[in-house]
RNA sequence: GCCGGAGUAGCUCAGUCGGUUAGAGCAGCGGAAUCAUAAUCCGCGUGUCGGGGGUUCGAGUCCCUCCUCCGGCACCA
């Protein structure tokens, strides 16, 4: 079954951060995922560069547009490898087929109907050199900002006839109750299509960065109408002479963050309406990462900065702990101490430790071969279970379950070692099988361990298996016994403590 | 103001269709063990499940109401 997962375009104008790392290893976590289960894996991530703030920076610094976003670009295509990402193309909106395709669809929506010429009148601060909501302008009609006396202004624009789309988005949301996950953002999304949707512009005017609108050259498309299309358009040349849209479309997933549940959830599936092409299957909406109570983002100077986690402890370590700290869906704190705790607790103890101390005994008491003996029927049980556990998990997007799931069988783990006591069994000769059992058990369950959890810990886990002599990472070698184990090497500790 | 979300153990949170004595991890205290990265395992919780009212044989879970916090309310991407 093909496979299409997507992360936002992030745009061009700000420097990654943890943000931007987050939506991305998730993604990256459900691919790697999907890909083990020997589906027909997409996975696209890309960055946004058209639209007013991009040509406005580039203005203040003296430098085209262009010029800005192809020096900032490689930021976000070099933090993919950084973070071991393994996204099959990475999409700049300033790519030629990209606006190409653009233009064609928007063509196409133009062609059917929904598109038409009007007048965008709105509140106008000059010195924001931007329109301001009725909210924001308040009864005074004020700038927020500046507390100027807002004009009124006028501009030519197309609009997008979003308005006529209500009663089908509505009924989509009937239909497929998970298009939009978690149901709290279902409810969200529900509430403003039902608070009455208004047509949105299309285009704009009054700058020239952007997908110039084919049949008016005086104009560009609105940011947003070119930056969604990415899904769609990234297929038809993502891959050099094959055309992958027919392979890839409709998306299955796109994950996104709650700030723009809105354009995904609404404006989306509307445009894709009015083009007449399918429908992704799902938008997941993921929640903010918190420093403290506070929102992370640009202000904060007490982030977490991502590129010192991986410096420090590797790049597994940030990866586990952004999926591991926070409720999937839900927003969440983070922090340095919370990071160090858990790469503590949760890798180097149970985990790395786990790893180190069950091949040590392998090595002490039988010479670093596993034993081939039956397997204890309660743990393997257990551990059988587990690979379809983190399926159920990971088809509805849960990761933070799929999560738990899989710690509670490195604690099993960990447990029967303690039940079990393989040094005093290795000191009754007569007690051999039992030993060569526990052991069995133990490597067995170790094995199916890692092969699960090798979305989330590509590198530990790939160093881990190769030390068992059983690499392949495929989730059918998550079942008991489906994975041969034999001589096994000696391993440098996975998750070393500092210090 | 309207709409939505959240409020459960010191901290972070899980609780599926209402159903036994309300759970987990972390932190803390006590103990066991020594294979291991001094890593692990066991034991220890009198929690007004935000307050109040209601429905029910039974409510953290459903209904009403109030309080506190957060977000959205559309052309900033």
């Amino acid at each position: 079954m093909p496979f299409y997962v997507t992360t936002p375009i992030y745009y061009v104008n700000a420097a990654p951060h943890l943000g931007h790392a987050y939506s991305t290893i998730a993604a990256d976590v459900i691919a790697r995922h999907m890909r083990q289960r020997g589906e027909d894996v997409f996975f696209l991530t890309g960055t946004d560069e058209h639209g007013e703030p991009v040509a406005l920076a580039a203005e203040r610094e003296g430098v085209t547009p262009q010029e800005l976003v192809d020096r900032n670009a490689p930021r976000f295509i070099d933090l993919m490898p950084r973070l071991n990402v393994s996204n099959d193309f990475f999409i700049r909106t300033t790519d030629s087929e990209h606006k190409a395709k653009v233009q064609e669809v928007l063509a196409r929506i133009r062609d059917n109907g929904h598109v038409y010429e009007g007048v965008y009148e709105g509140w106008y601060c000059p010195r924001c050199a931007d329109f301001k909501t009725d909210a924001e302008a308040g009864d005074d009609n004020r700038c927020p900002i500046h507390r100027t006396a807002l004009t009124r202004e006028k501009e030519d624009n197309y609009f997008f006839r979003l308005s006529a789309f209500q009663e089908d988005l509505l009924e989509l949301l009937d239909e497929q109750p998970d298009f939009v996950m978690p149901r709290h953002h279902y409810n969200e999304a529900r509430s403003f299509i039902e608070s009455g949707l208004q047509d949105v512009s299309l285009s704009r005017s009054t700058f020239s960065w952007g997908v110039p609108v084919p049949w008016n050259a005086d104009h560009v498309f609105y940011v947003w109408f070119d930056a969604l299309l990415n899904y769609y358009t990234a297929l038809s040349y993502a891959k050099p002479g094959e055309d992958l849209t027919e392979r890839f479309w409709p998306t299955q997933l796109h994950l996104i963050g709650k700030d723009i549940l809105k354009f995904h959830t609404v404006f989306w599936p509307a445009m894709l309406m009015a083009a007449e092409l399918p429908l992704p299957e799902h938008v997941f909406v993921h929640g903010f990462l918190l420093i403290g109570k506070d929102k992370m983002g640009k202000s904060a100077g007490n982030a977490i900065d991502p590129f010192k986690i991986m410096d420090e402890y590797g790049t597994d370590a940030l990866r586990f702990y952004l999926m591991r700290e926070v409720s999937f869906g839900h927003d969440g704190a983070v922090s340095e101490a919370g990071f160090r705790a858990r790469y503590e607790s949760e890798l180097a103890n149970d985990f790395g430790n786990l790893a180190s101390r069950t091949i040590a005994m392998v090595d002490r008491y039988r010479g670093g071969t596993v034993p081939d003996a039956e397997l204890d029927p309660e743990l393997a049980a257990g551990i059988d279970a587990l690979s379809g556990e983190v399926r159920e998990h990971l088809d509805r997007v849960d990761l933070s379950a799929a999560g738990d799931a899989v710690w509670l069988r490195v604690r099993r783990l960990n447990r029967y070692v303690e039940e079990r006591a393989p040094w005093t069994l290795a000191k009754d000769p007569d007690r051999a099988g039992e030993l060569d059992t526990v052991l069995a058990s133990l490597m067995e369950g170790l094995r199916v361990v890692a092969v699960v959890l090798h979305p989330w810990l590509p590198e530990s886990t790939g160093k881990l298996l190769d030390a068992l002599g059983s690499p392949d990472v495929d989730l059918d070698c998550a079942r008991v016994q489906a994975g041969r184990l034999g001589a096994i090497e000696k391993l440098a500790p996975l998750f070393p403590k500092p210090r």
